[in-house]
DNA sequence: CTTATACGCTTACAATTGTAAGCCATGAGT
DNA sequence: ACTCATGGCTTACAATTGTAAGCGTATAAG
């Protein structure tokens, strides 16, 4: 799975990418349940010609049970989330992760538990710069 | 200035923009040298028709002198950036801020002054999050 | 003066994207 | 059996996006 080339998912697609990776394999009503969960005015015709082309997008697959499709993405979302992730920061940012990690700090007050975990993430990230001299 | 609804601004659109935030007022031969500087298969033809829109949009606006347009952003960079970091935000994490900086921290090695320079400032952060429940 | 270059506008085209109806087949309920 | 609901495919449309040529005009260079 981790050689398939990931697909570009254009920010719709990746809302219904999301319905499908909480909870997969997945009918479409269910992921059609989902959505609407999250924002209402989802309309199922649409939603399906996006799980549609997904399919061709080569990022979900289906296996058809009768009548009803079951689908399973064919793309992990660590996957997506890293490519998405990248190409934000080079648009964005230029490629430079410092300031863009200072933006989101600082646009969002952060709670202390928020603040106290983000350190040990640091503290966590330390030894293996070091390692890396070495 | 701050008034200005942000335009919905492409990825190629944001190579445009971020040409111009470079060094405003900009003529288009100016901005073109830019975009070709960092990736040479920009084609000026392709330049210049992404200038109109974004000027169409309202993210750009012009100063005809002679025949030279001479074009200066309508958008501050850092509302941009607001805007794009927000969705990002939301539709690759779902609005979860913590999993996000983390991956990014994870995903990248920082350099220890990279690292030190982050804990200041989370440092920085904790006497705002203090004065918040007071 | 002639030719080349530069300038922006108009035009064009294909692909992508978001939205959703129409259609036919199947399944469930009466 | 009939009717209605459900399922996915096909079709449709408009807007957006990336790419760039064509055109007329002005300016610069030889």
């Amino acid at each position: 799975m981790s050689a398939n080339p990931i697909p570009r998912i254009s920010e719709t697609e990746w809302e219904v990418m999301r319905a499908v990776w909480a909870g997969h394999p997945a009918t479409a009503s269910e992921i059609i349940e989902r959505l609407a969960a999250a924002d209402p005015s989802w309309h199922p015709k649409t939603a399906k010609t996006l799980l549609a082309r997904l399919v061709r997008k080569a990022a979900l697959d289906y296996e058809a049970q009768g009548r009803r499709y079951v689908y399973e993405p064919l793309v992990t979302e660590r996957e997506c989330v890293a490519a998405a992730s990248a190409s934000f920061l080079e648009r964005v940012f230029g490629g430079a992760l410092k300031p863009m990690l200072a933006h989101f700090v600082e646009s969002r007050r952060l709670s202390r538990a928020e603040l106290a975990e983000l350190r040990q993430l640091l503290e966590r990230e330390t030894p293996e710069s070091n390692r890396r001299k070495s």
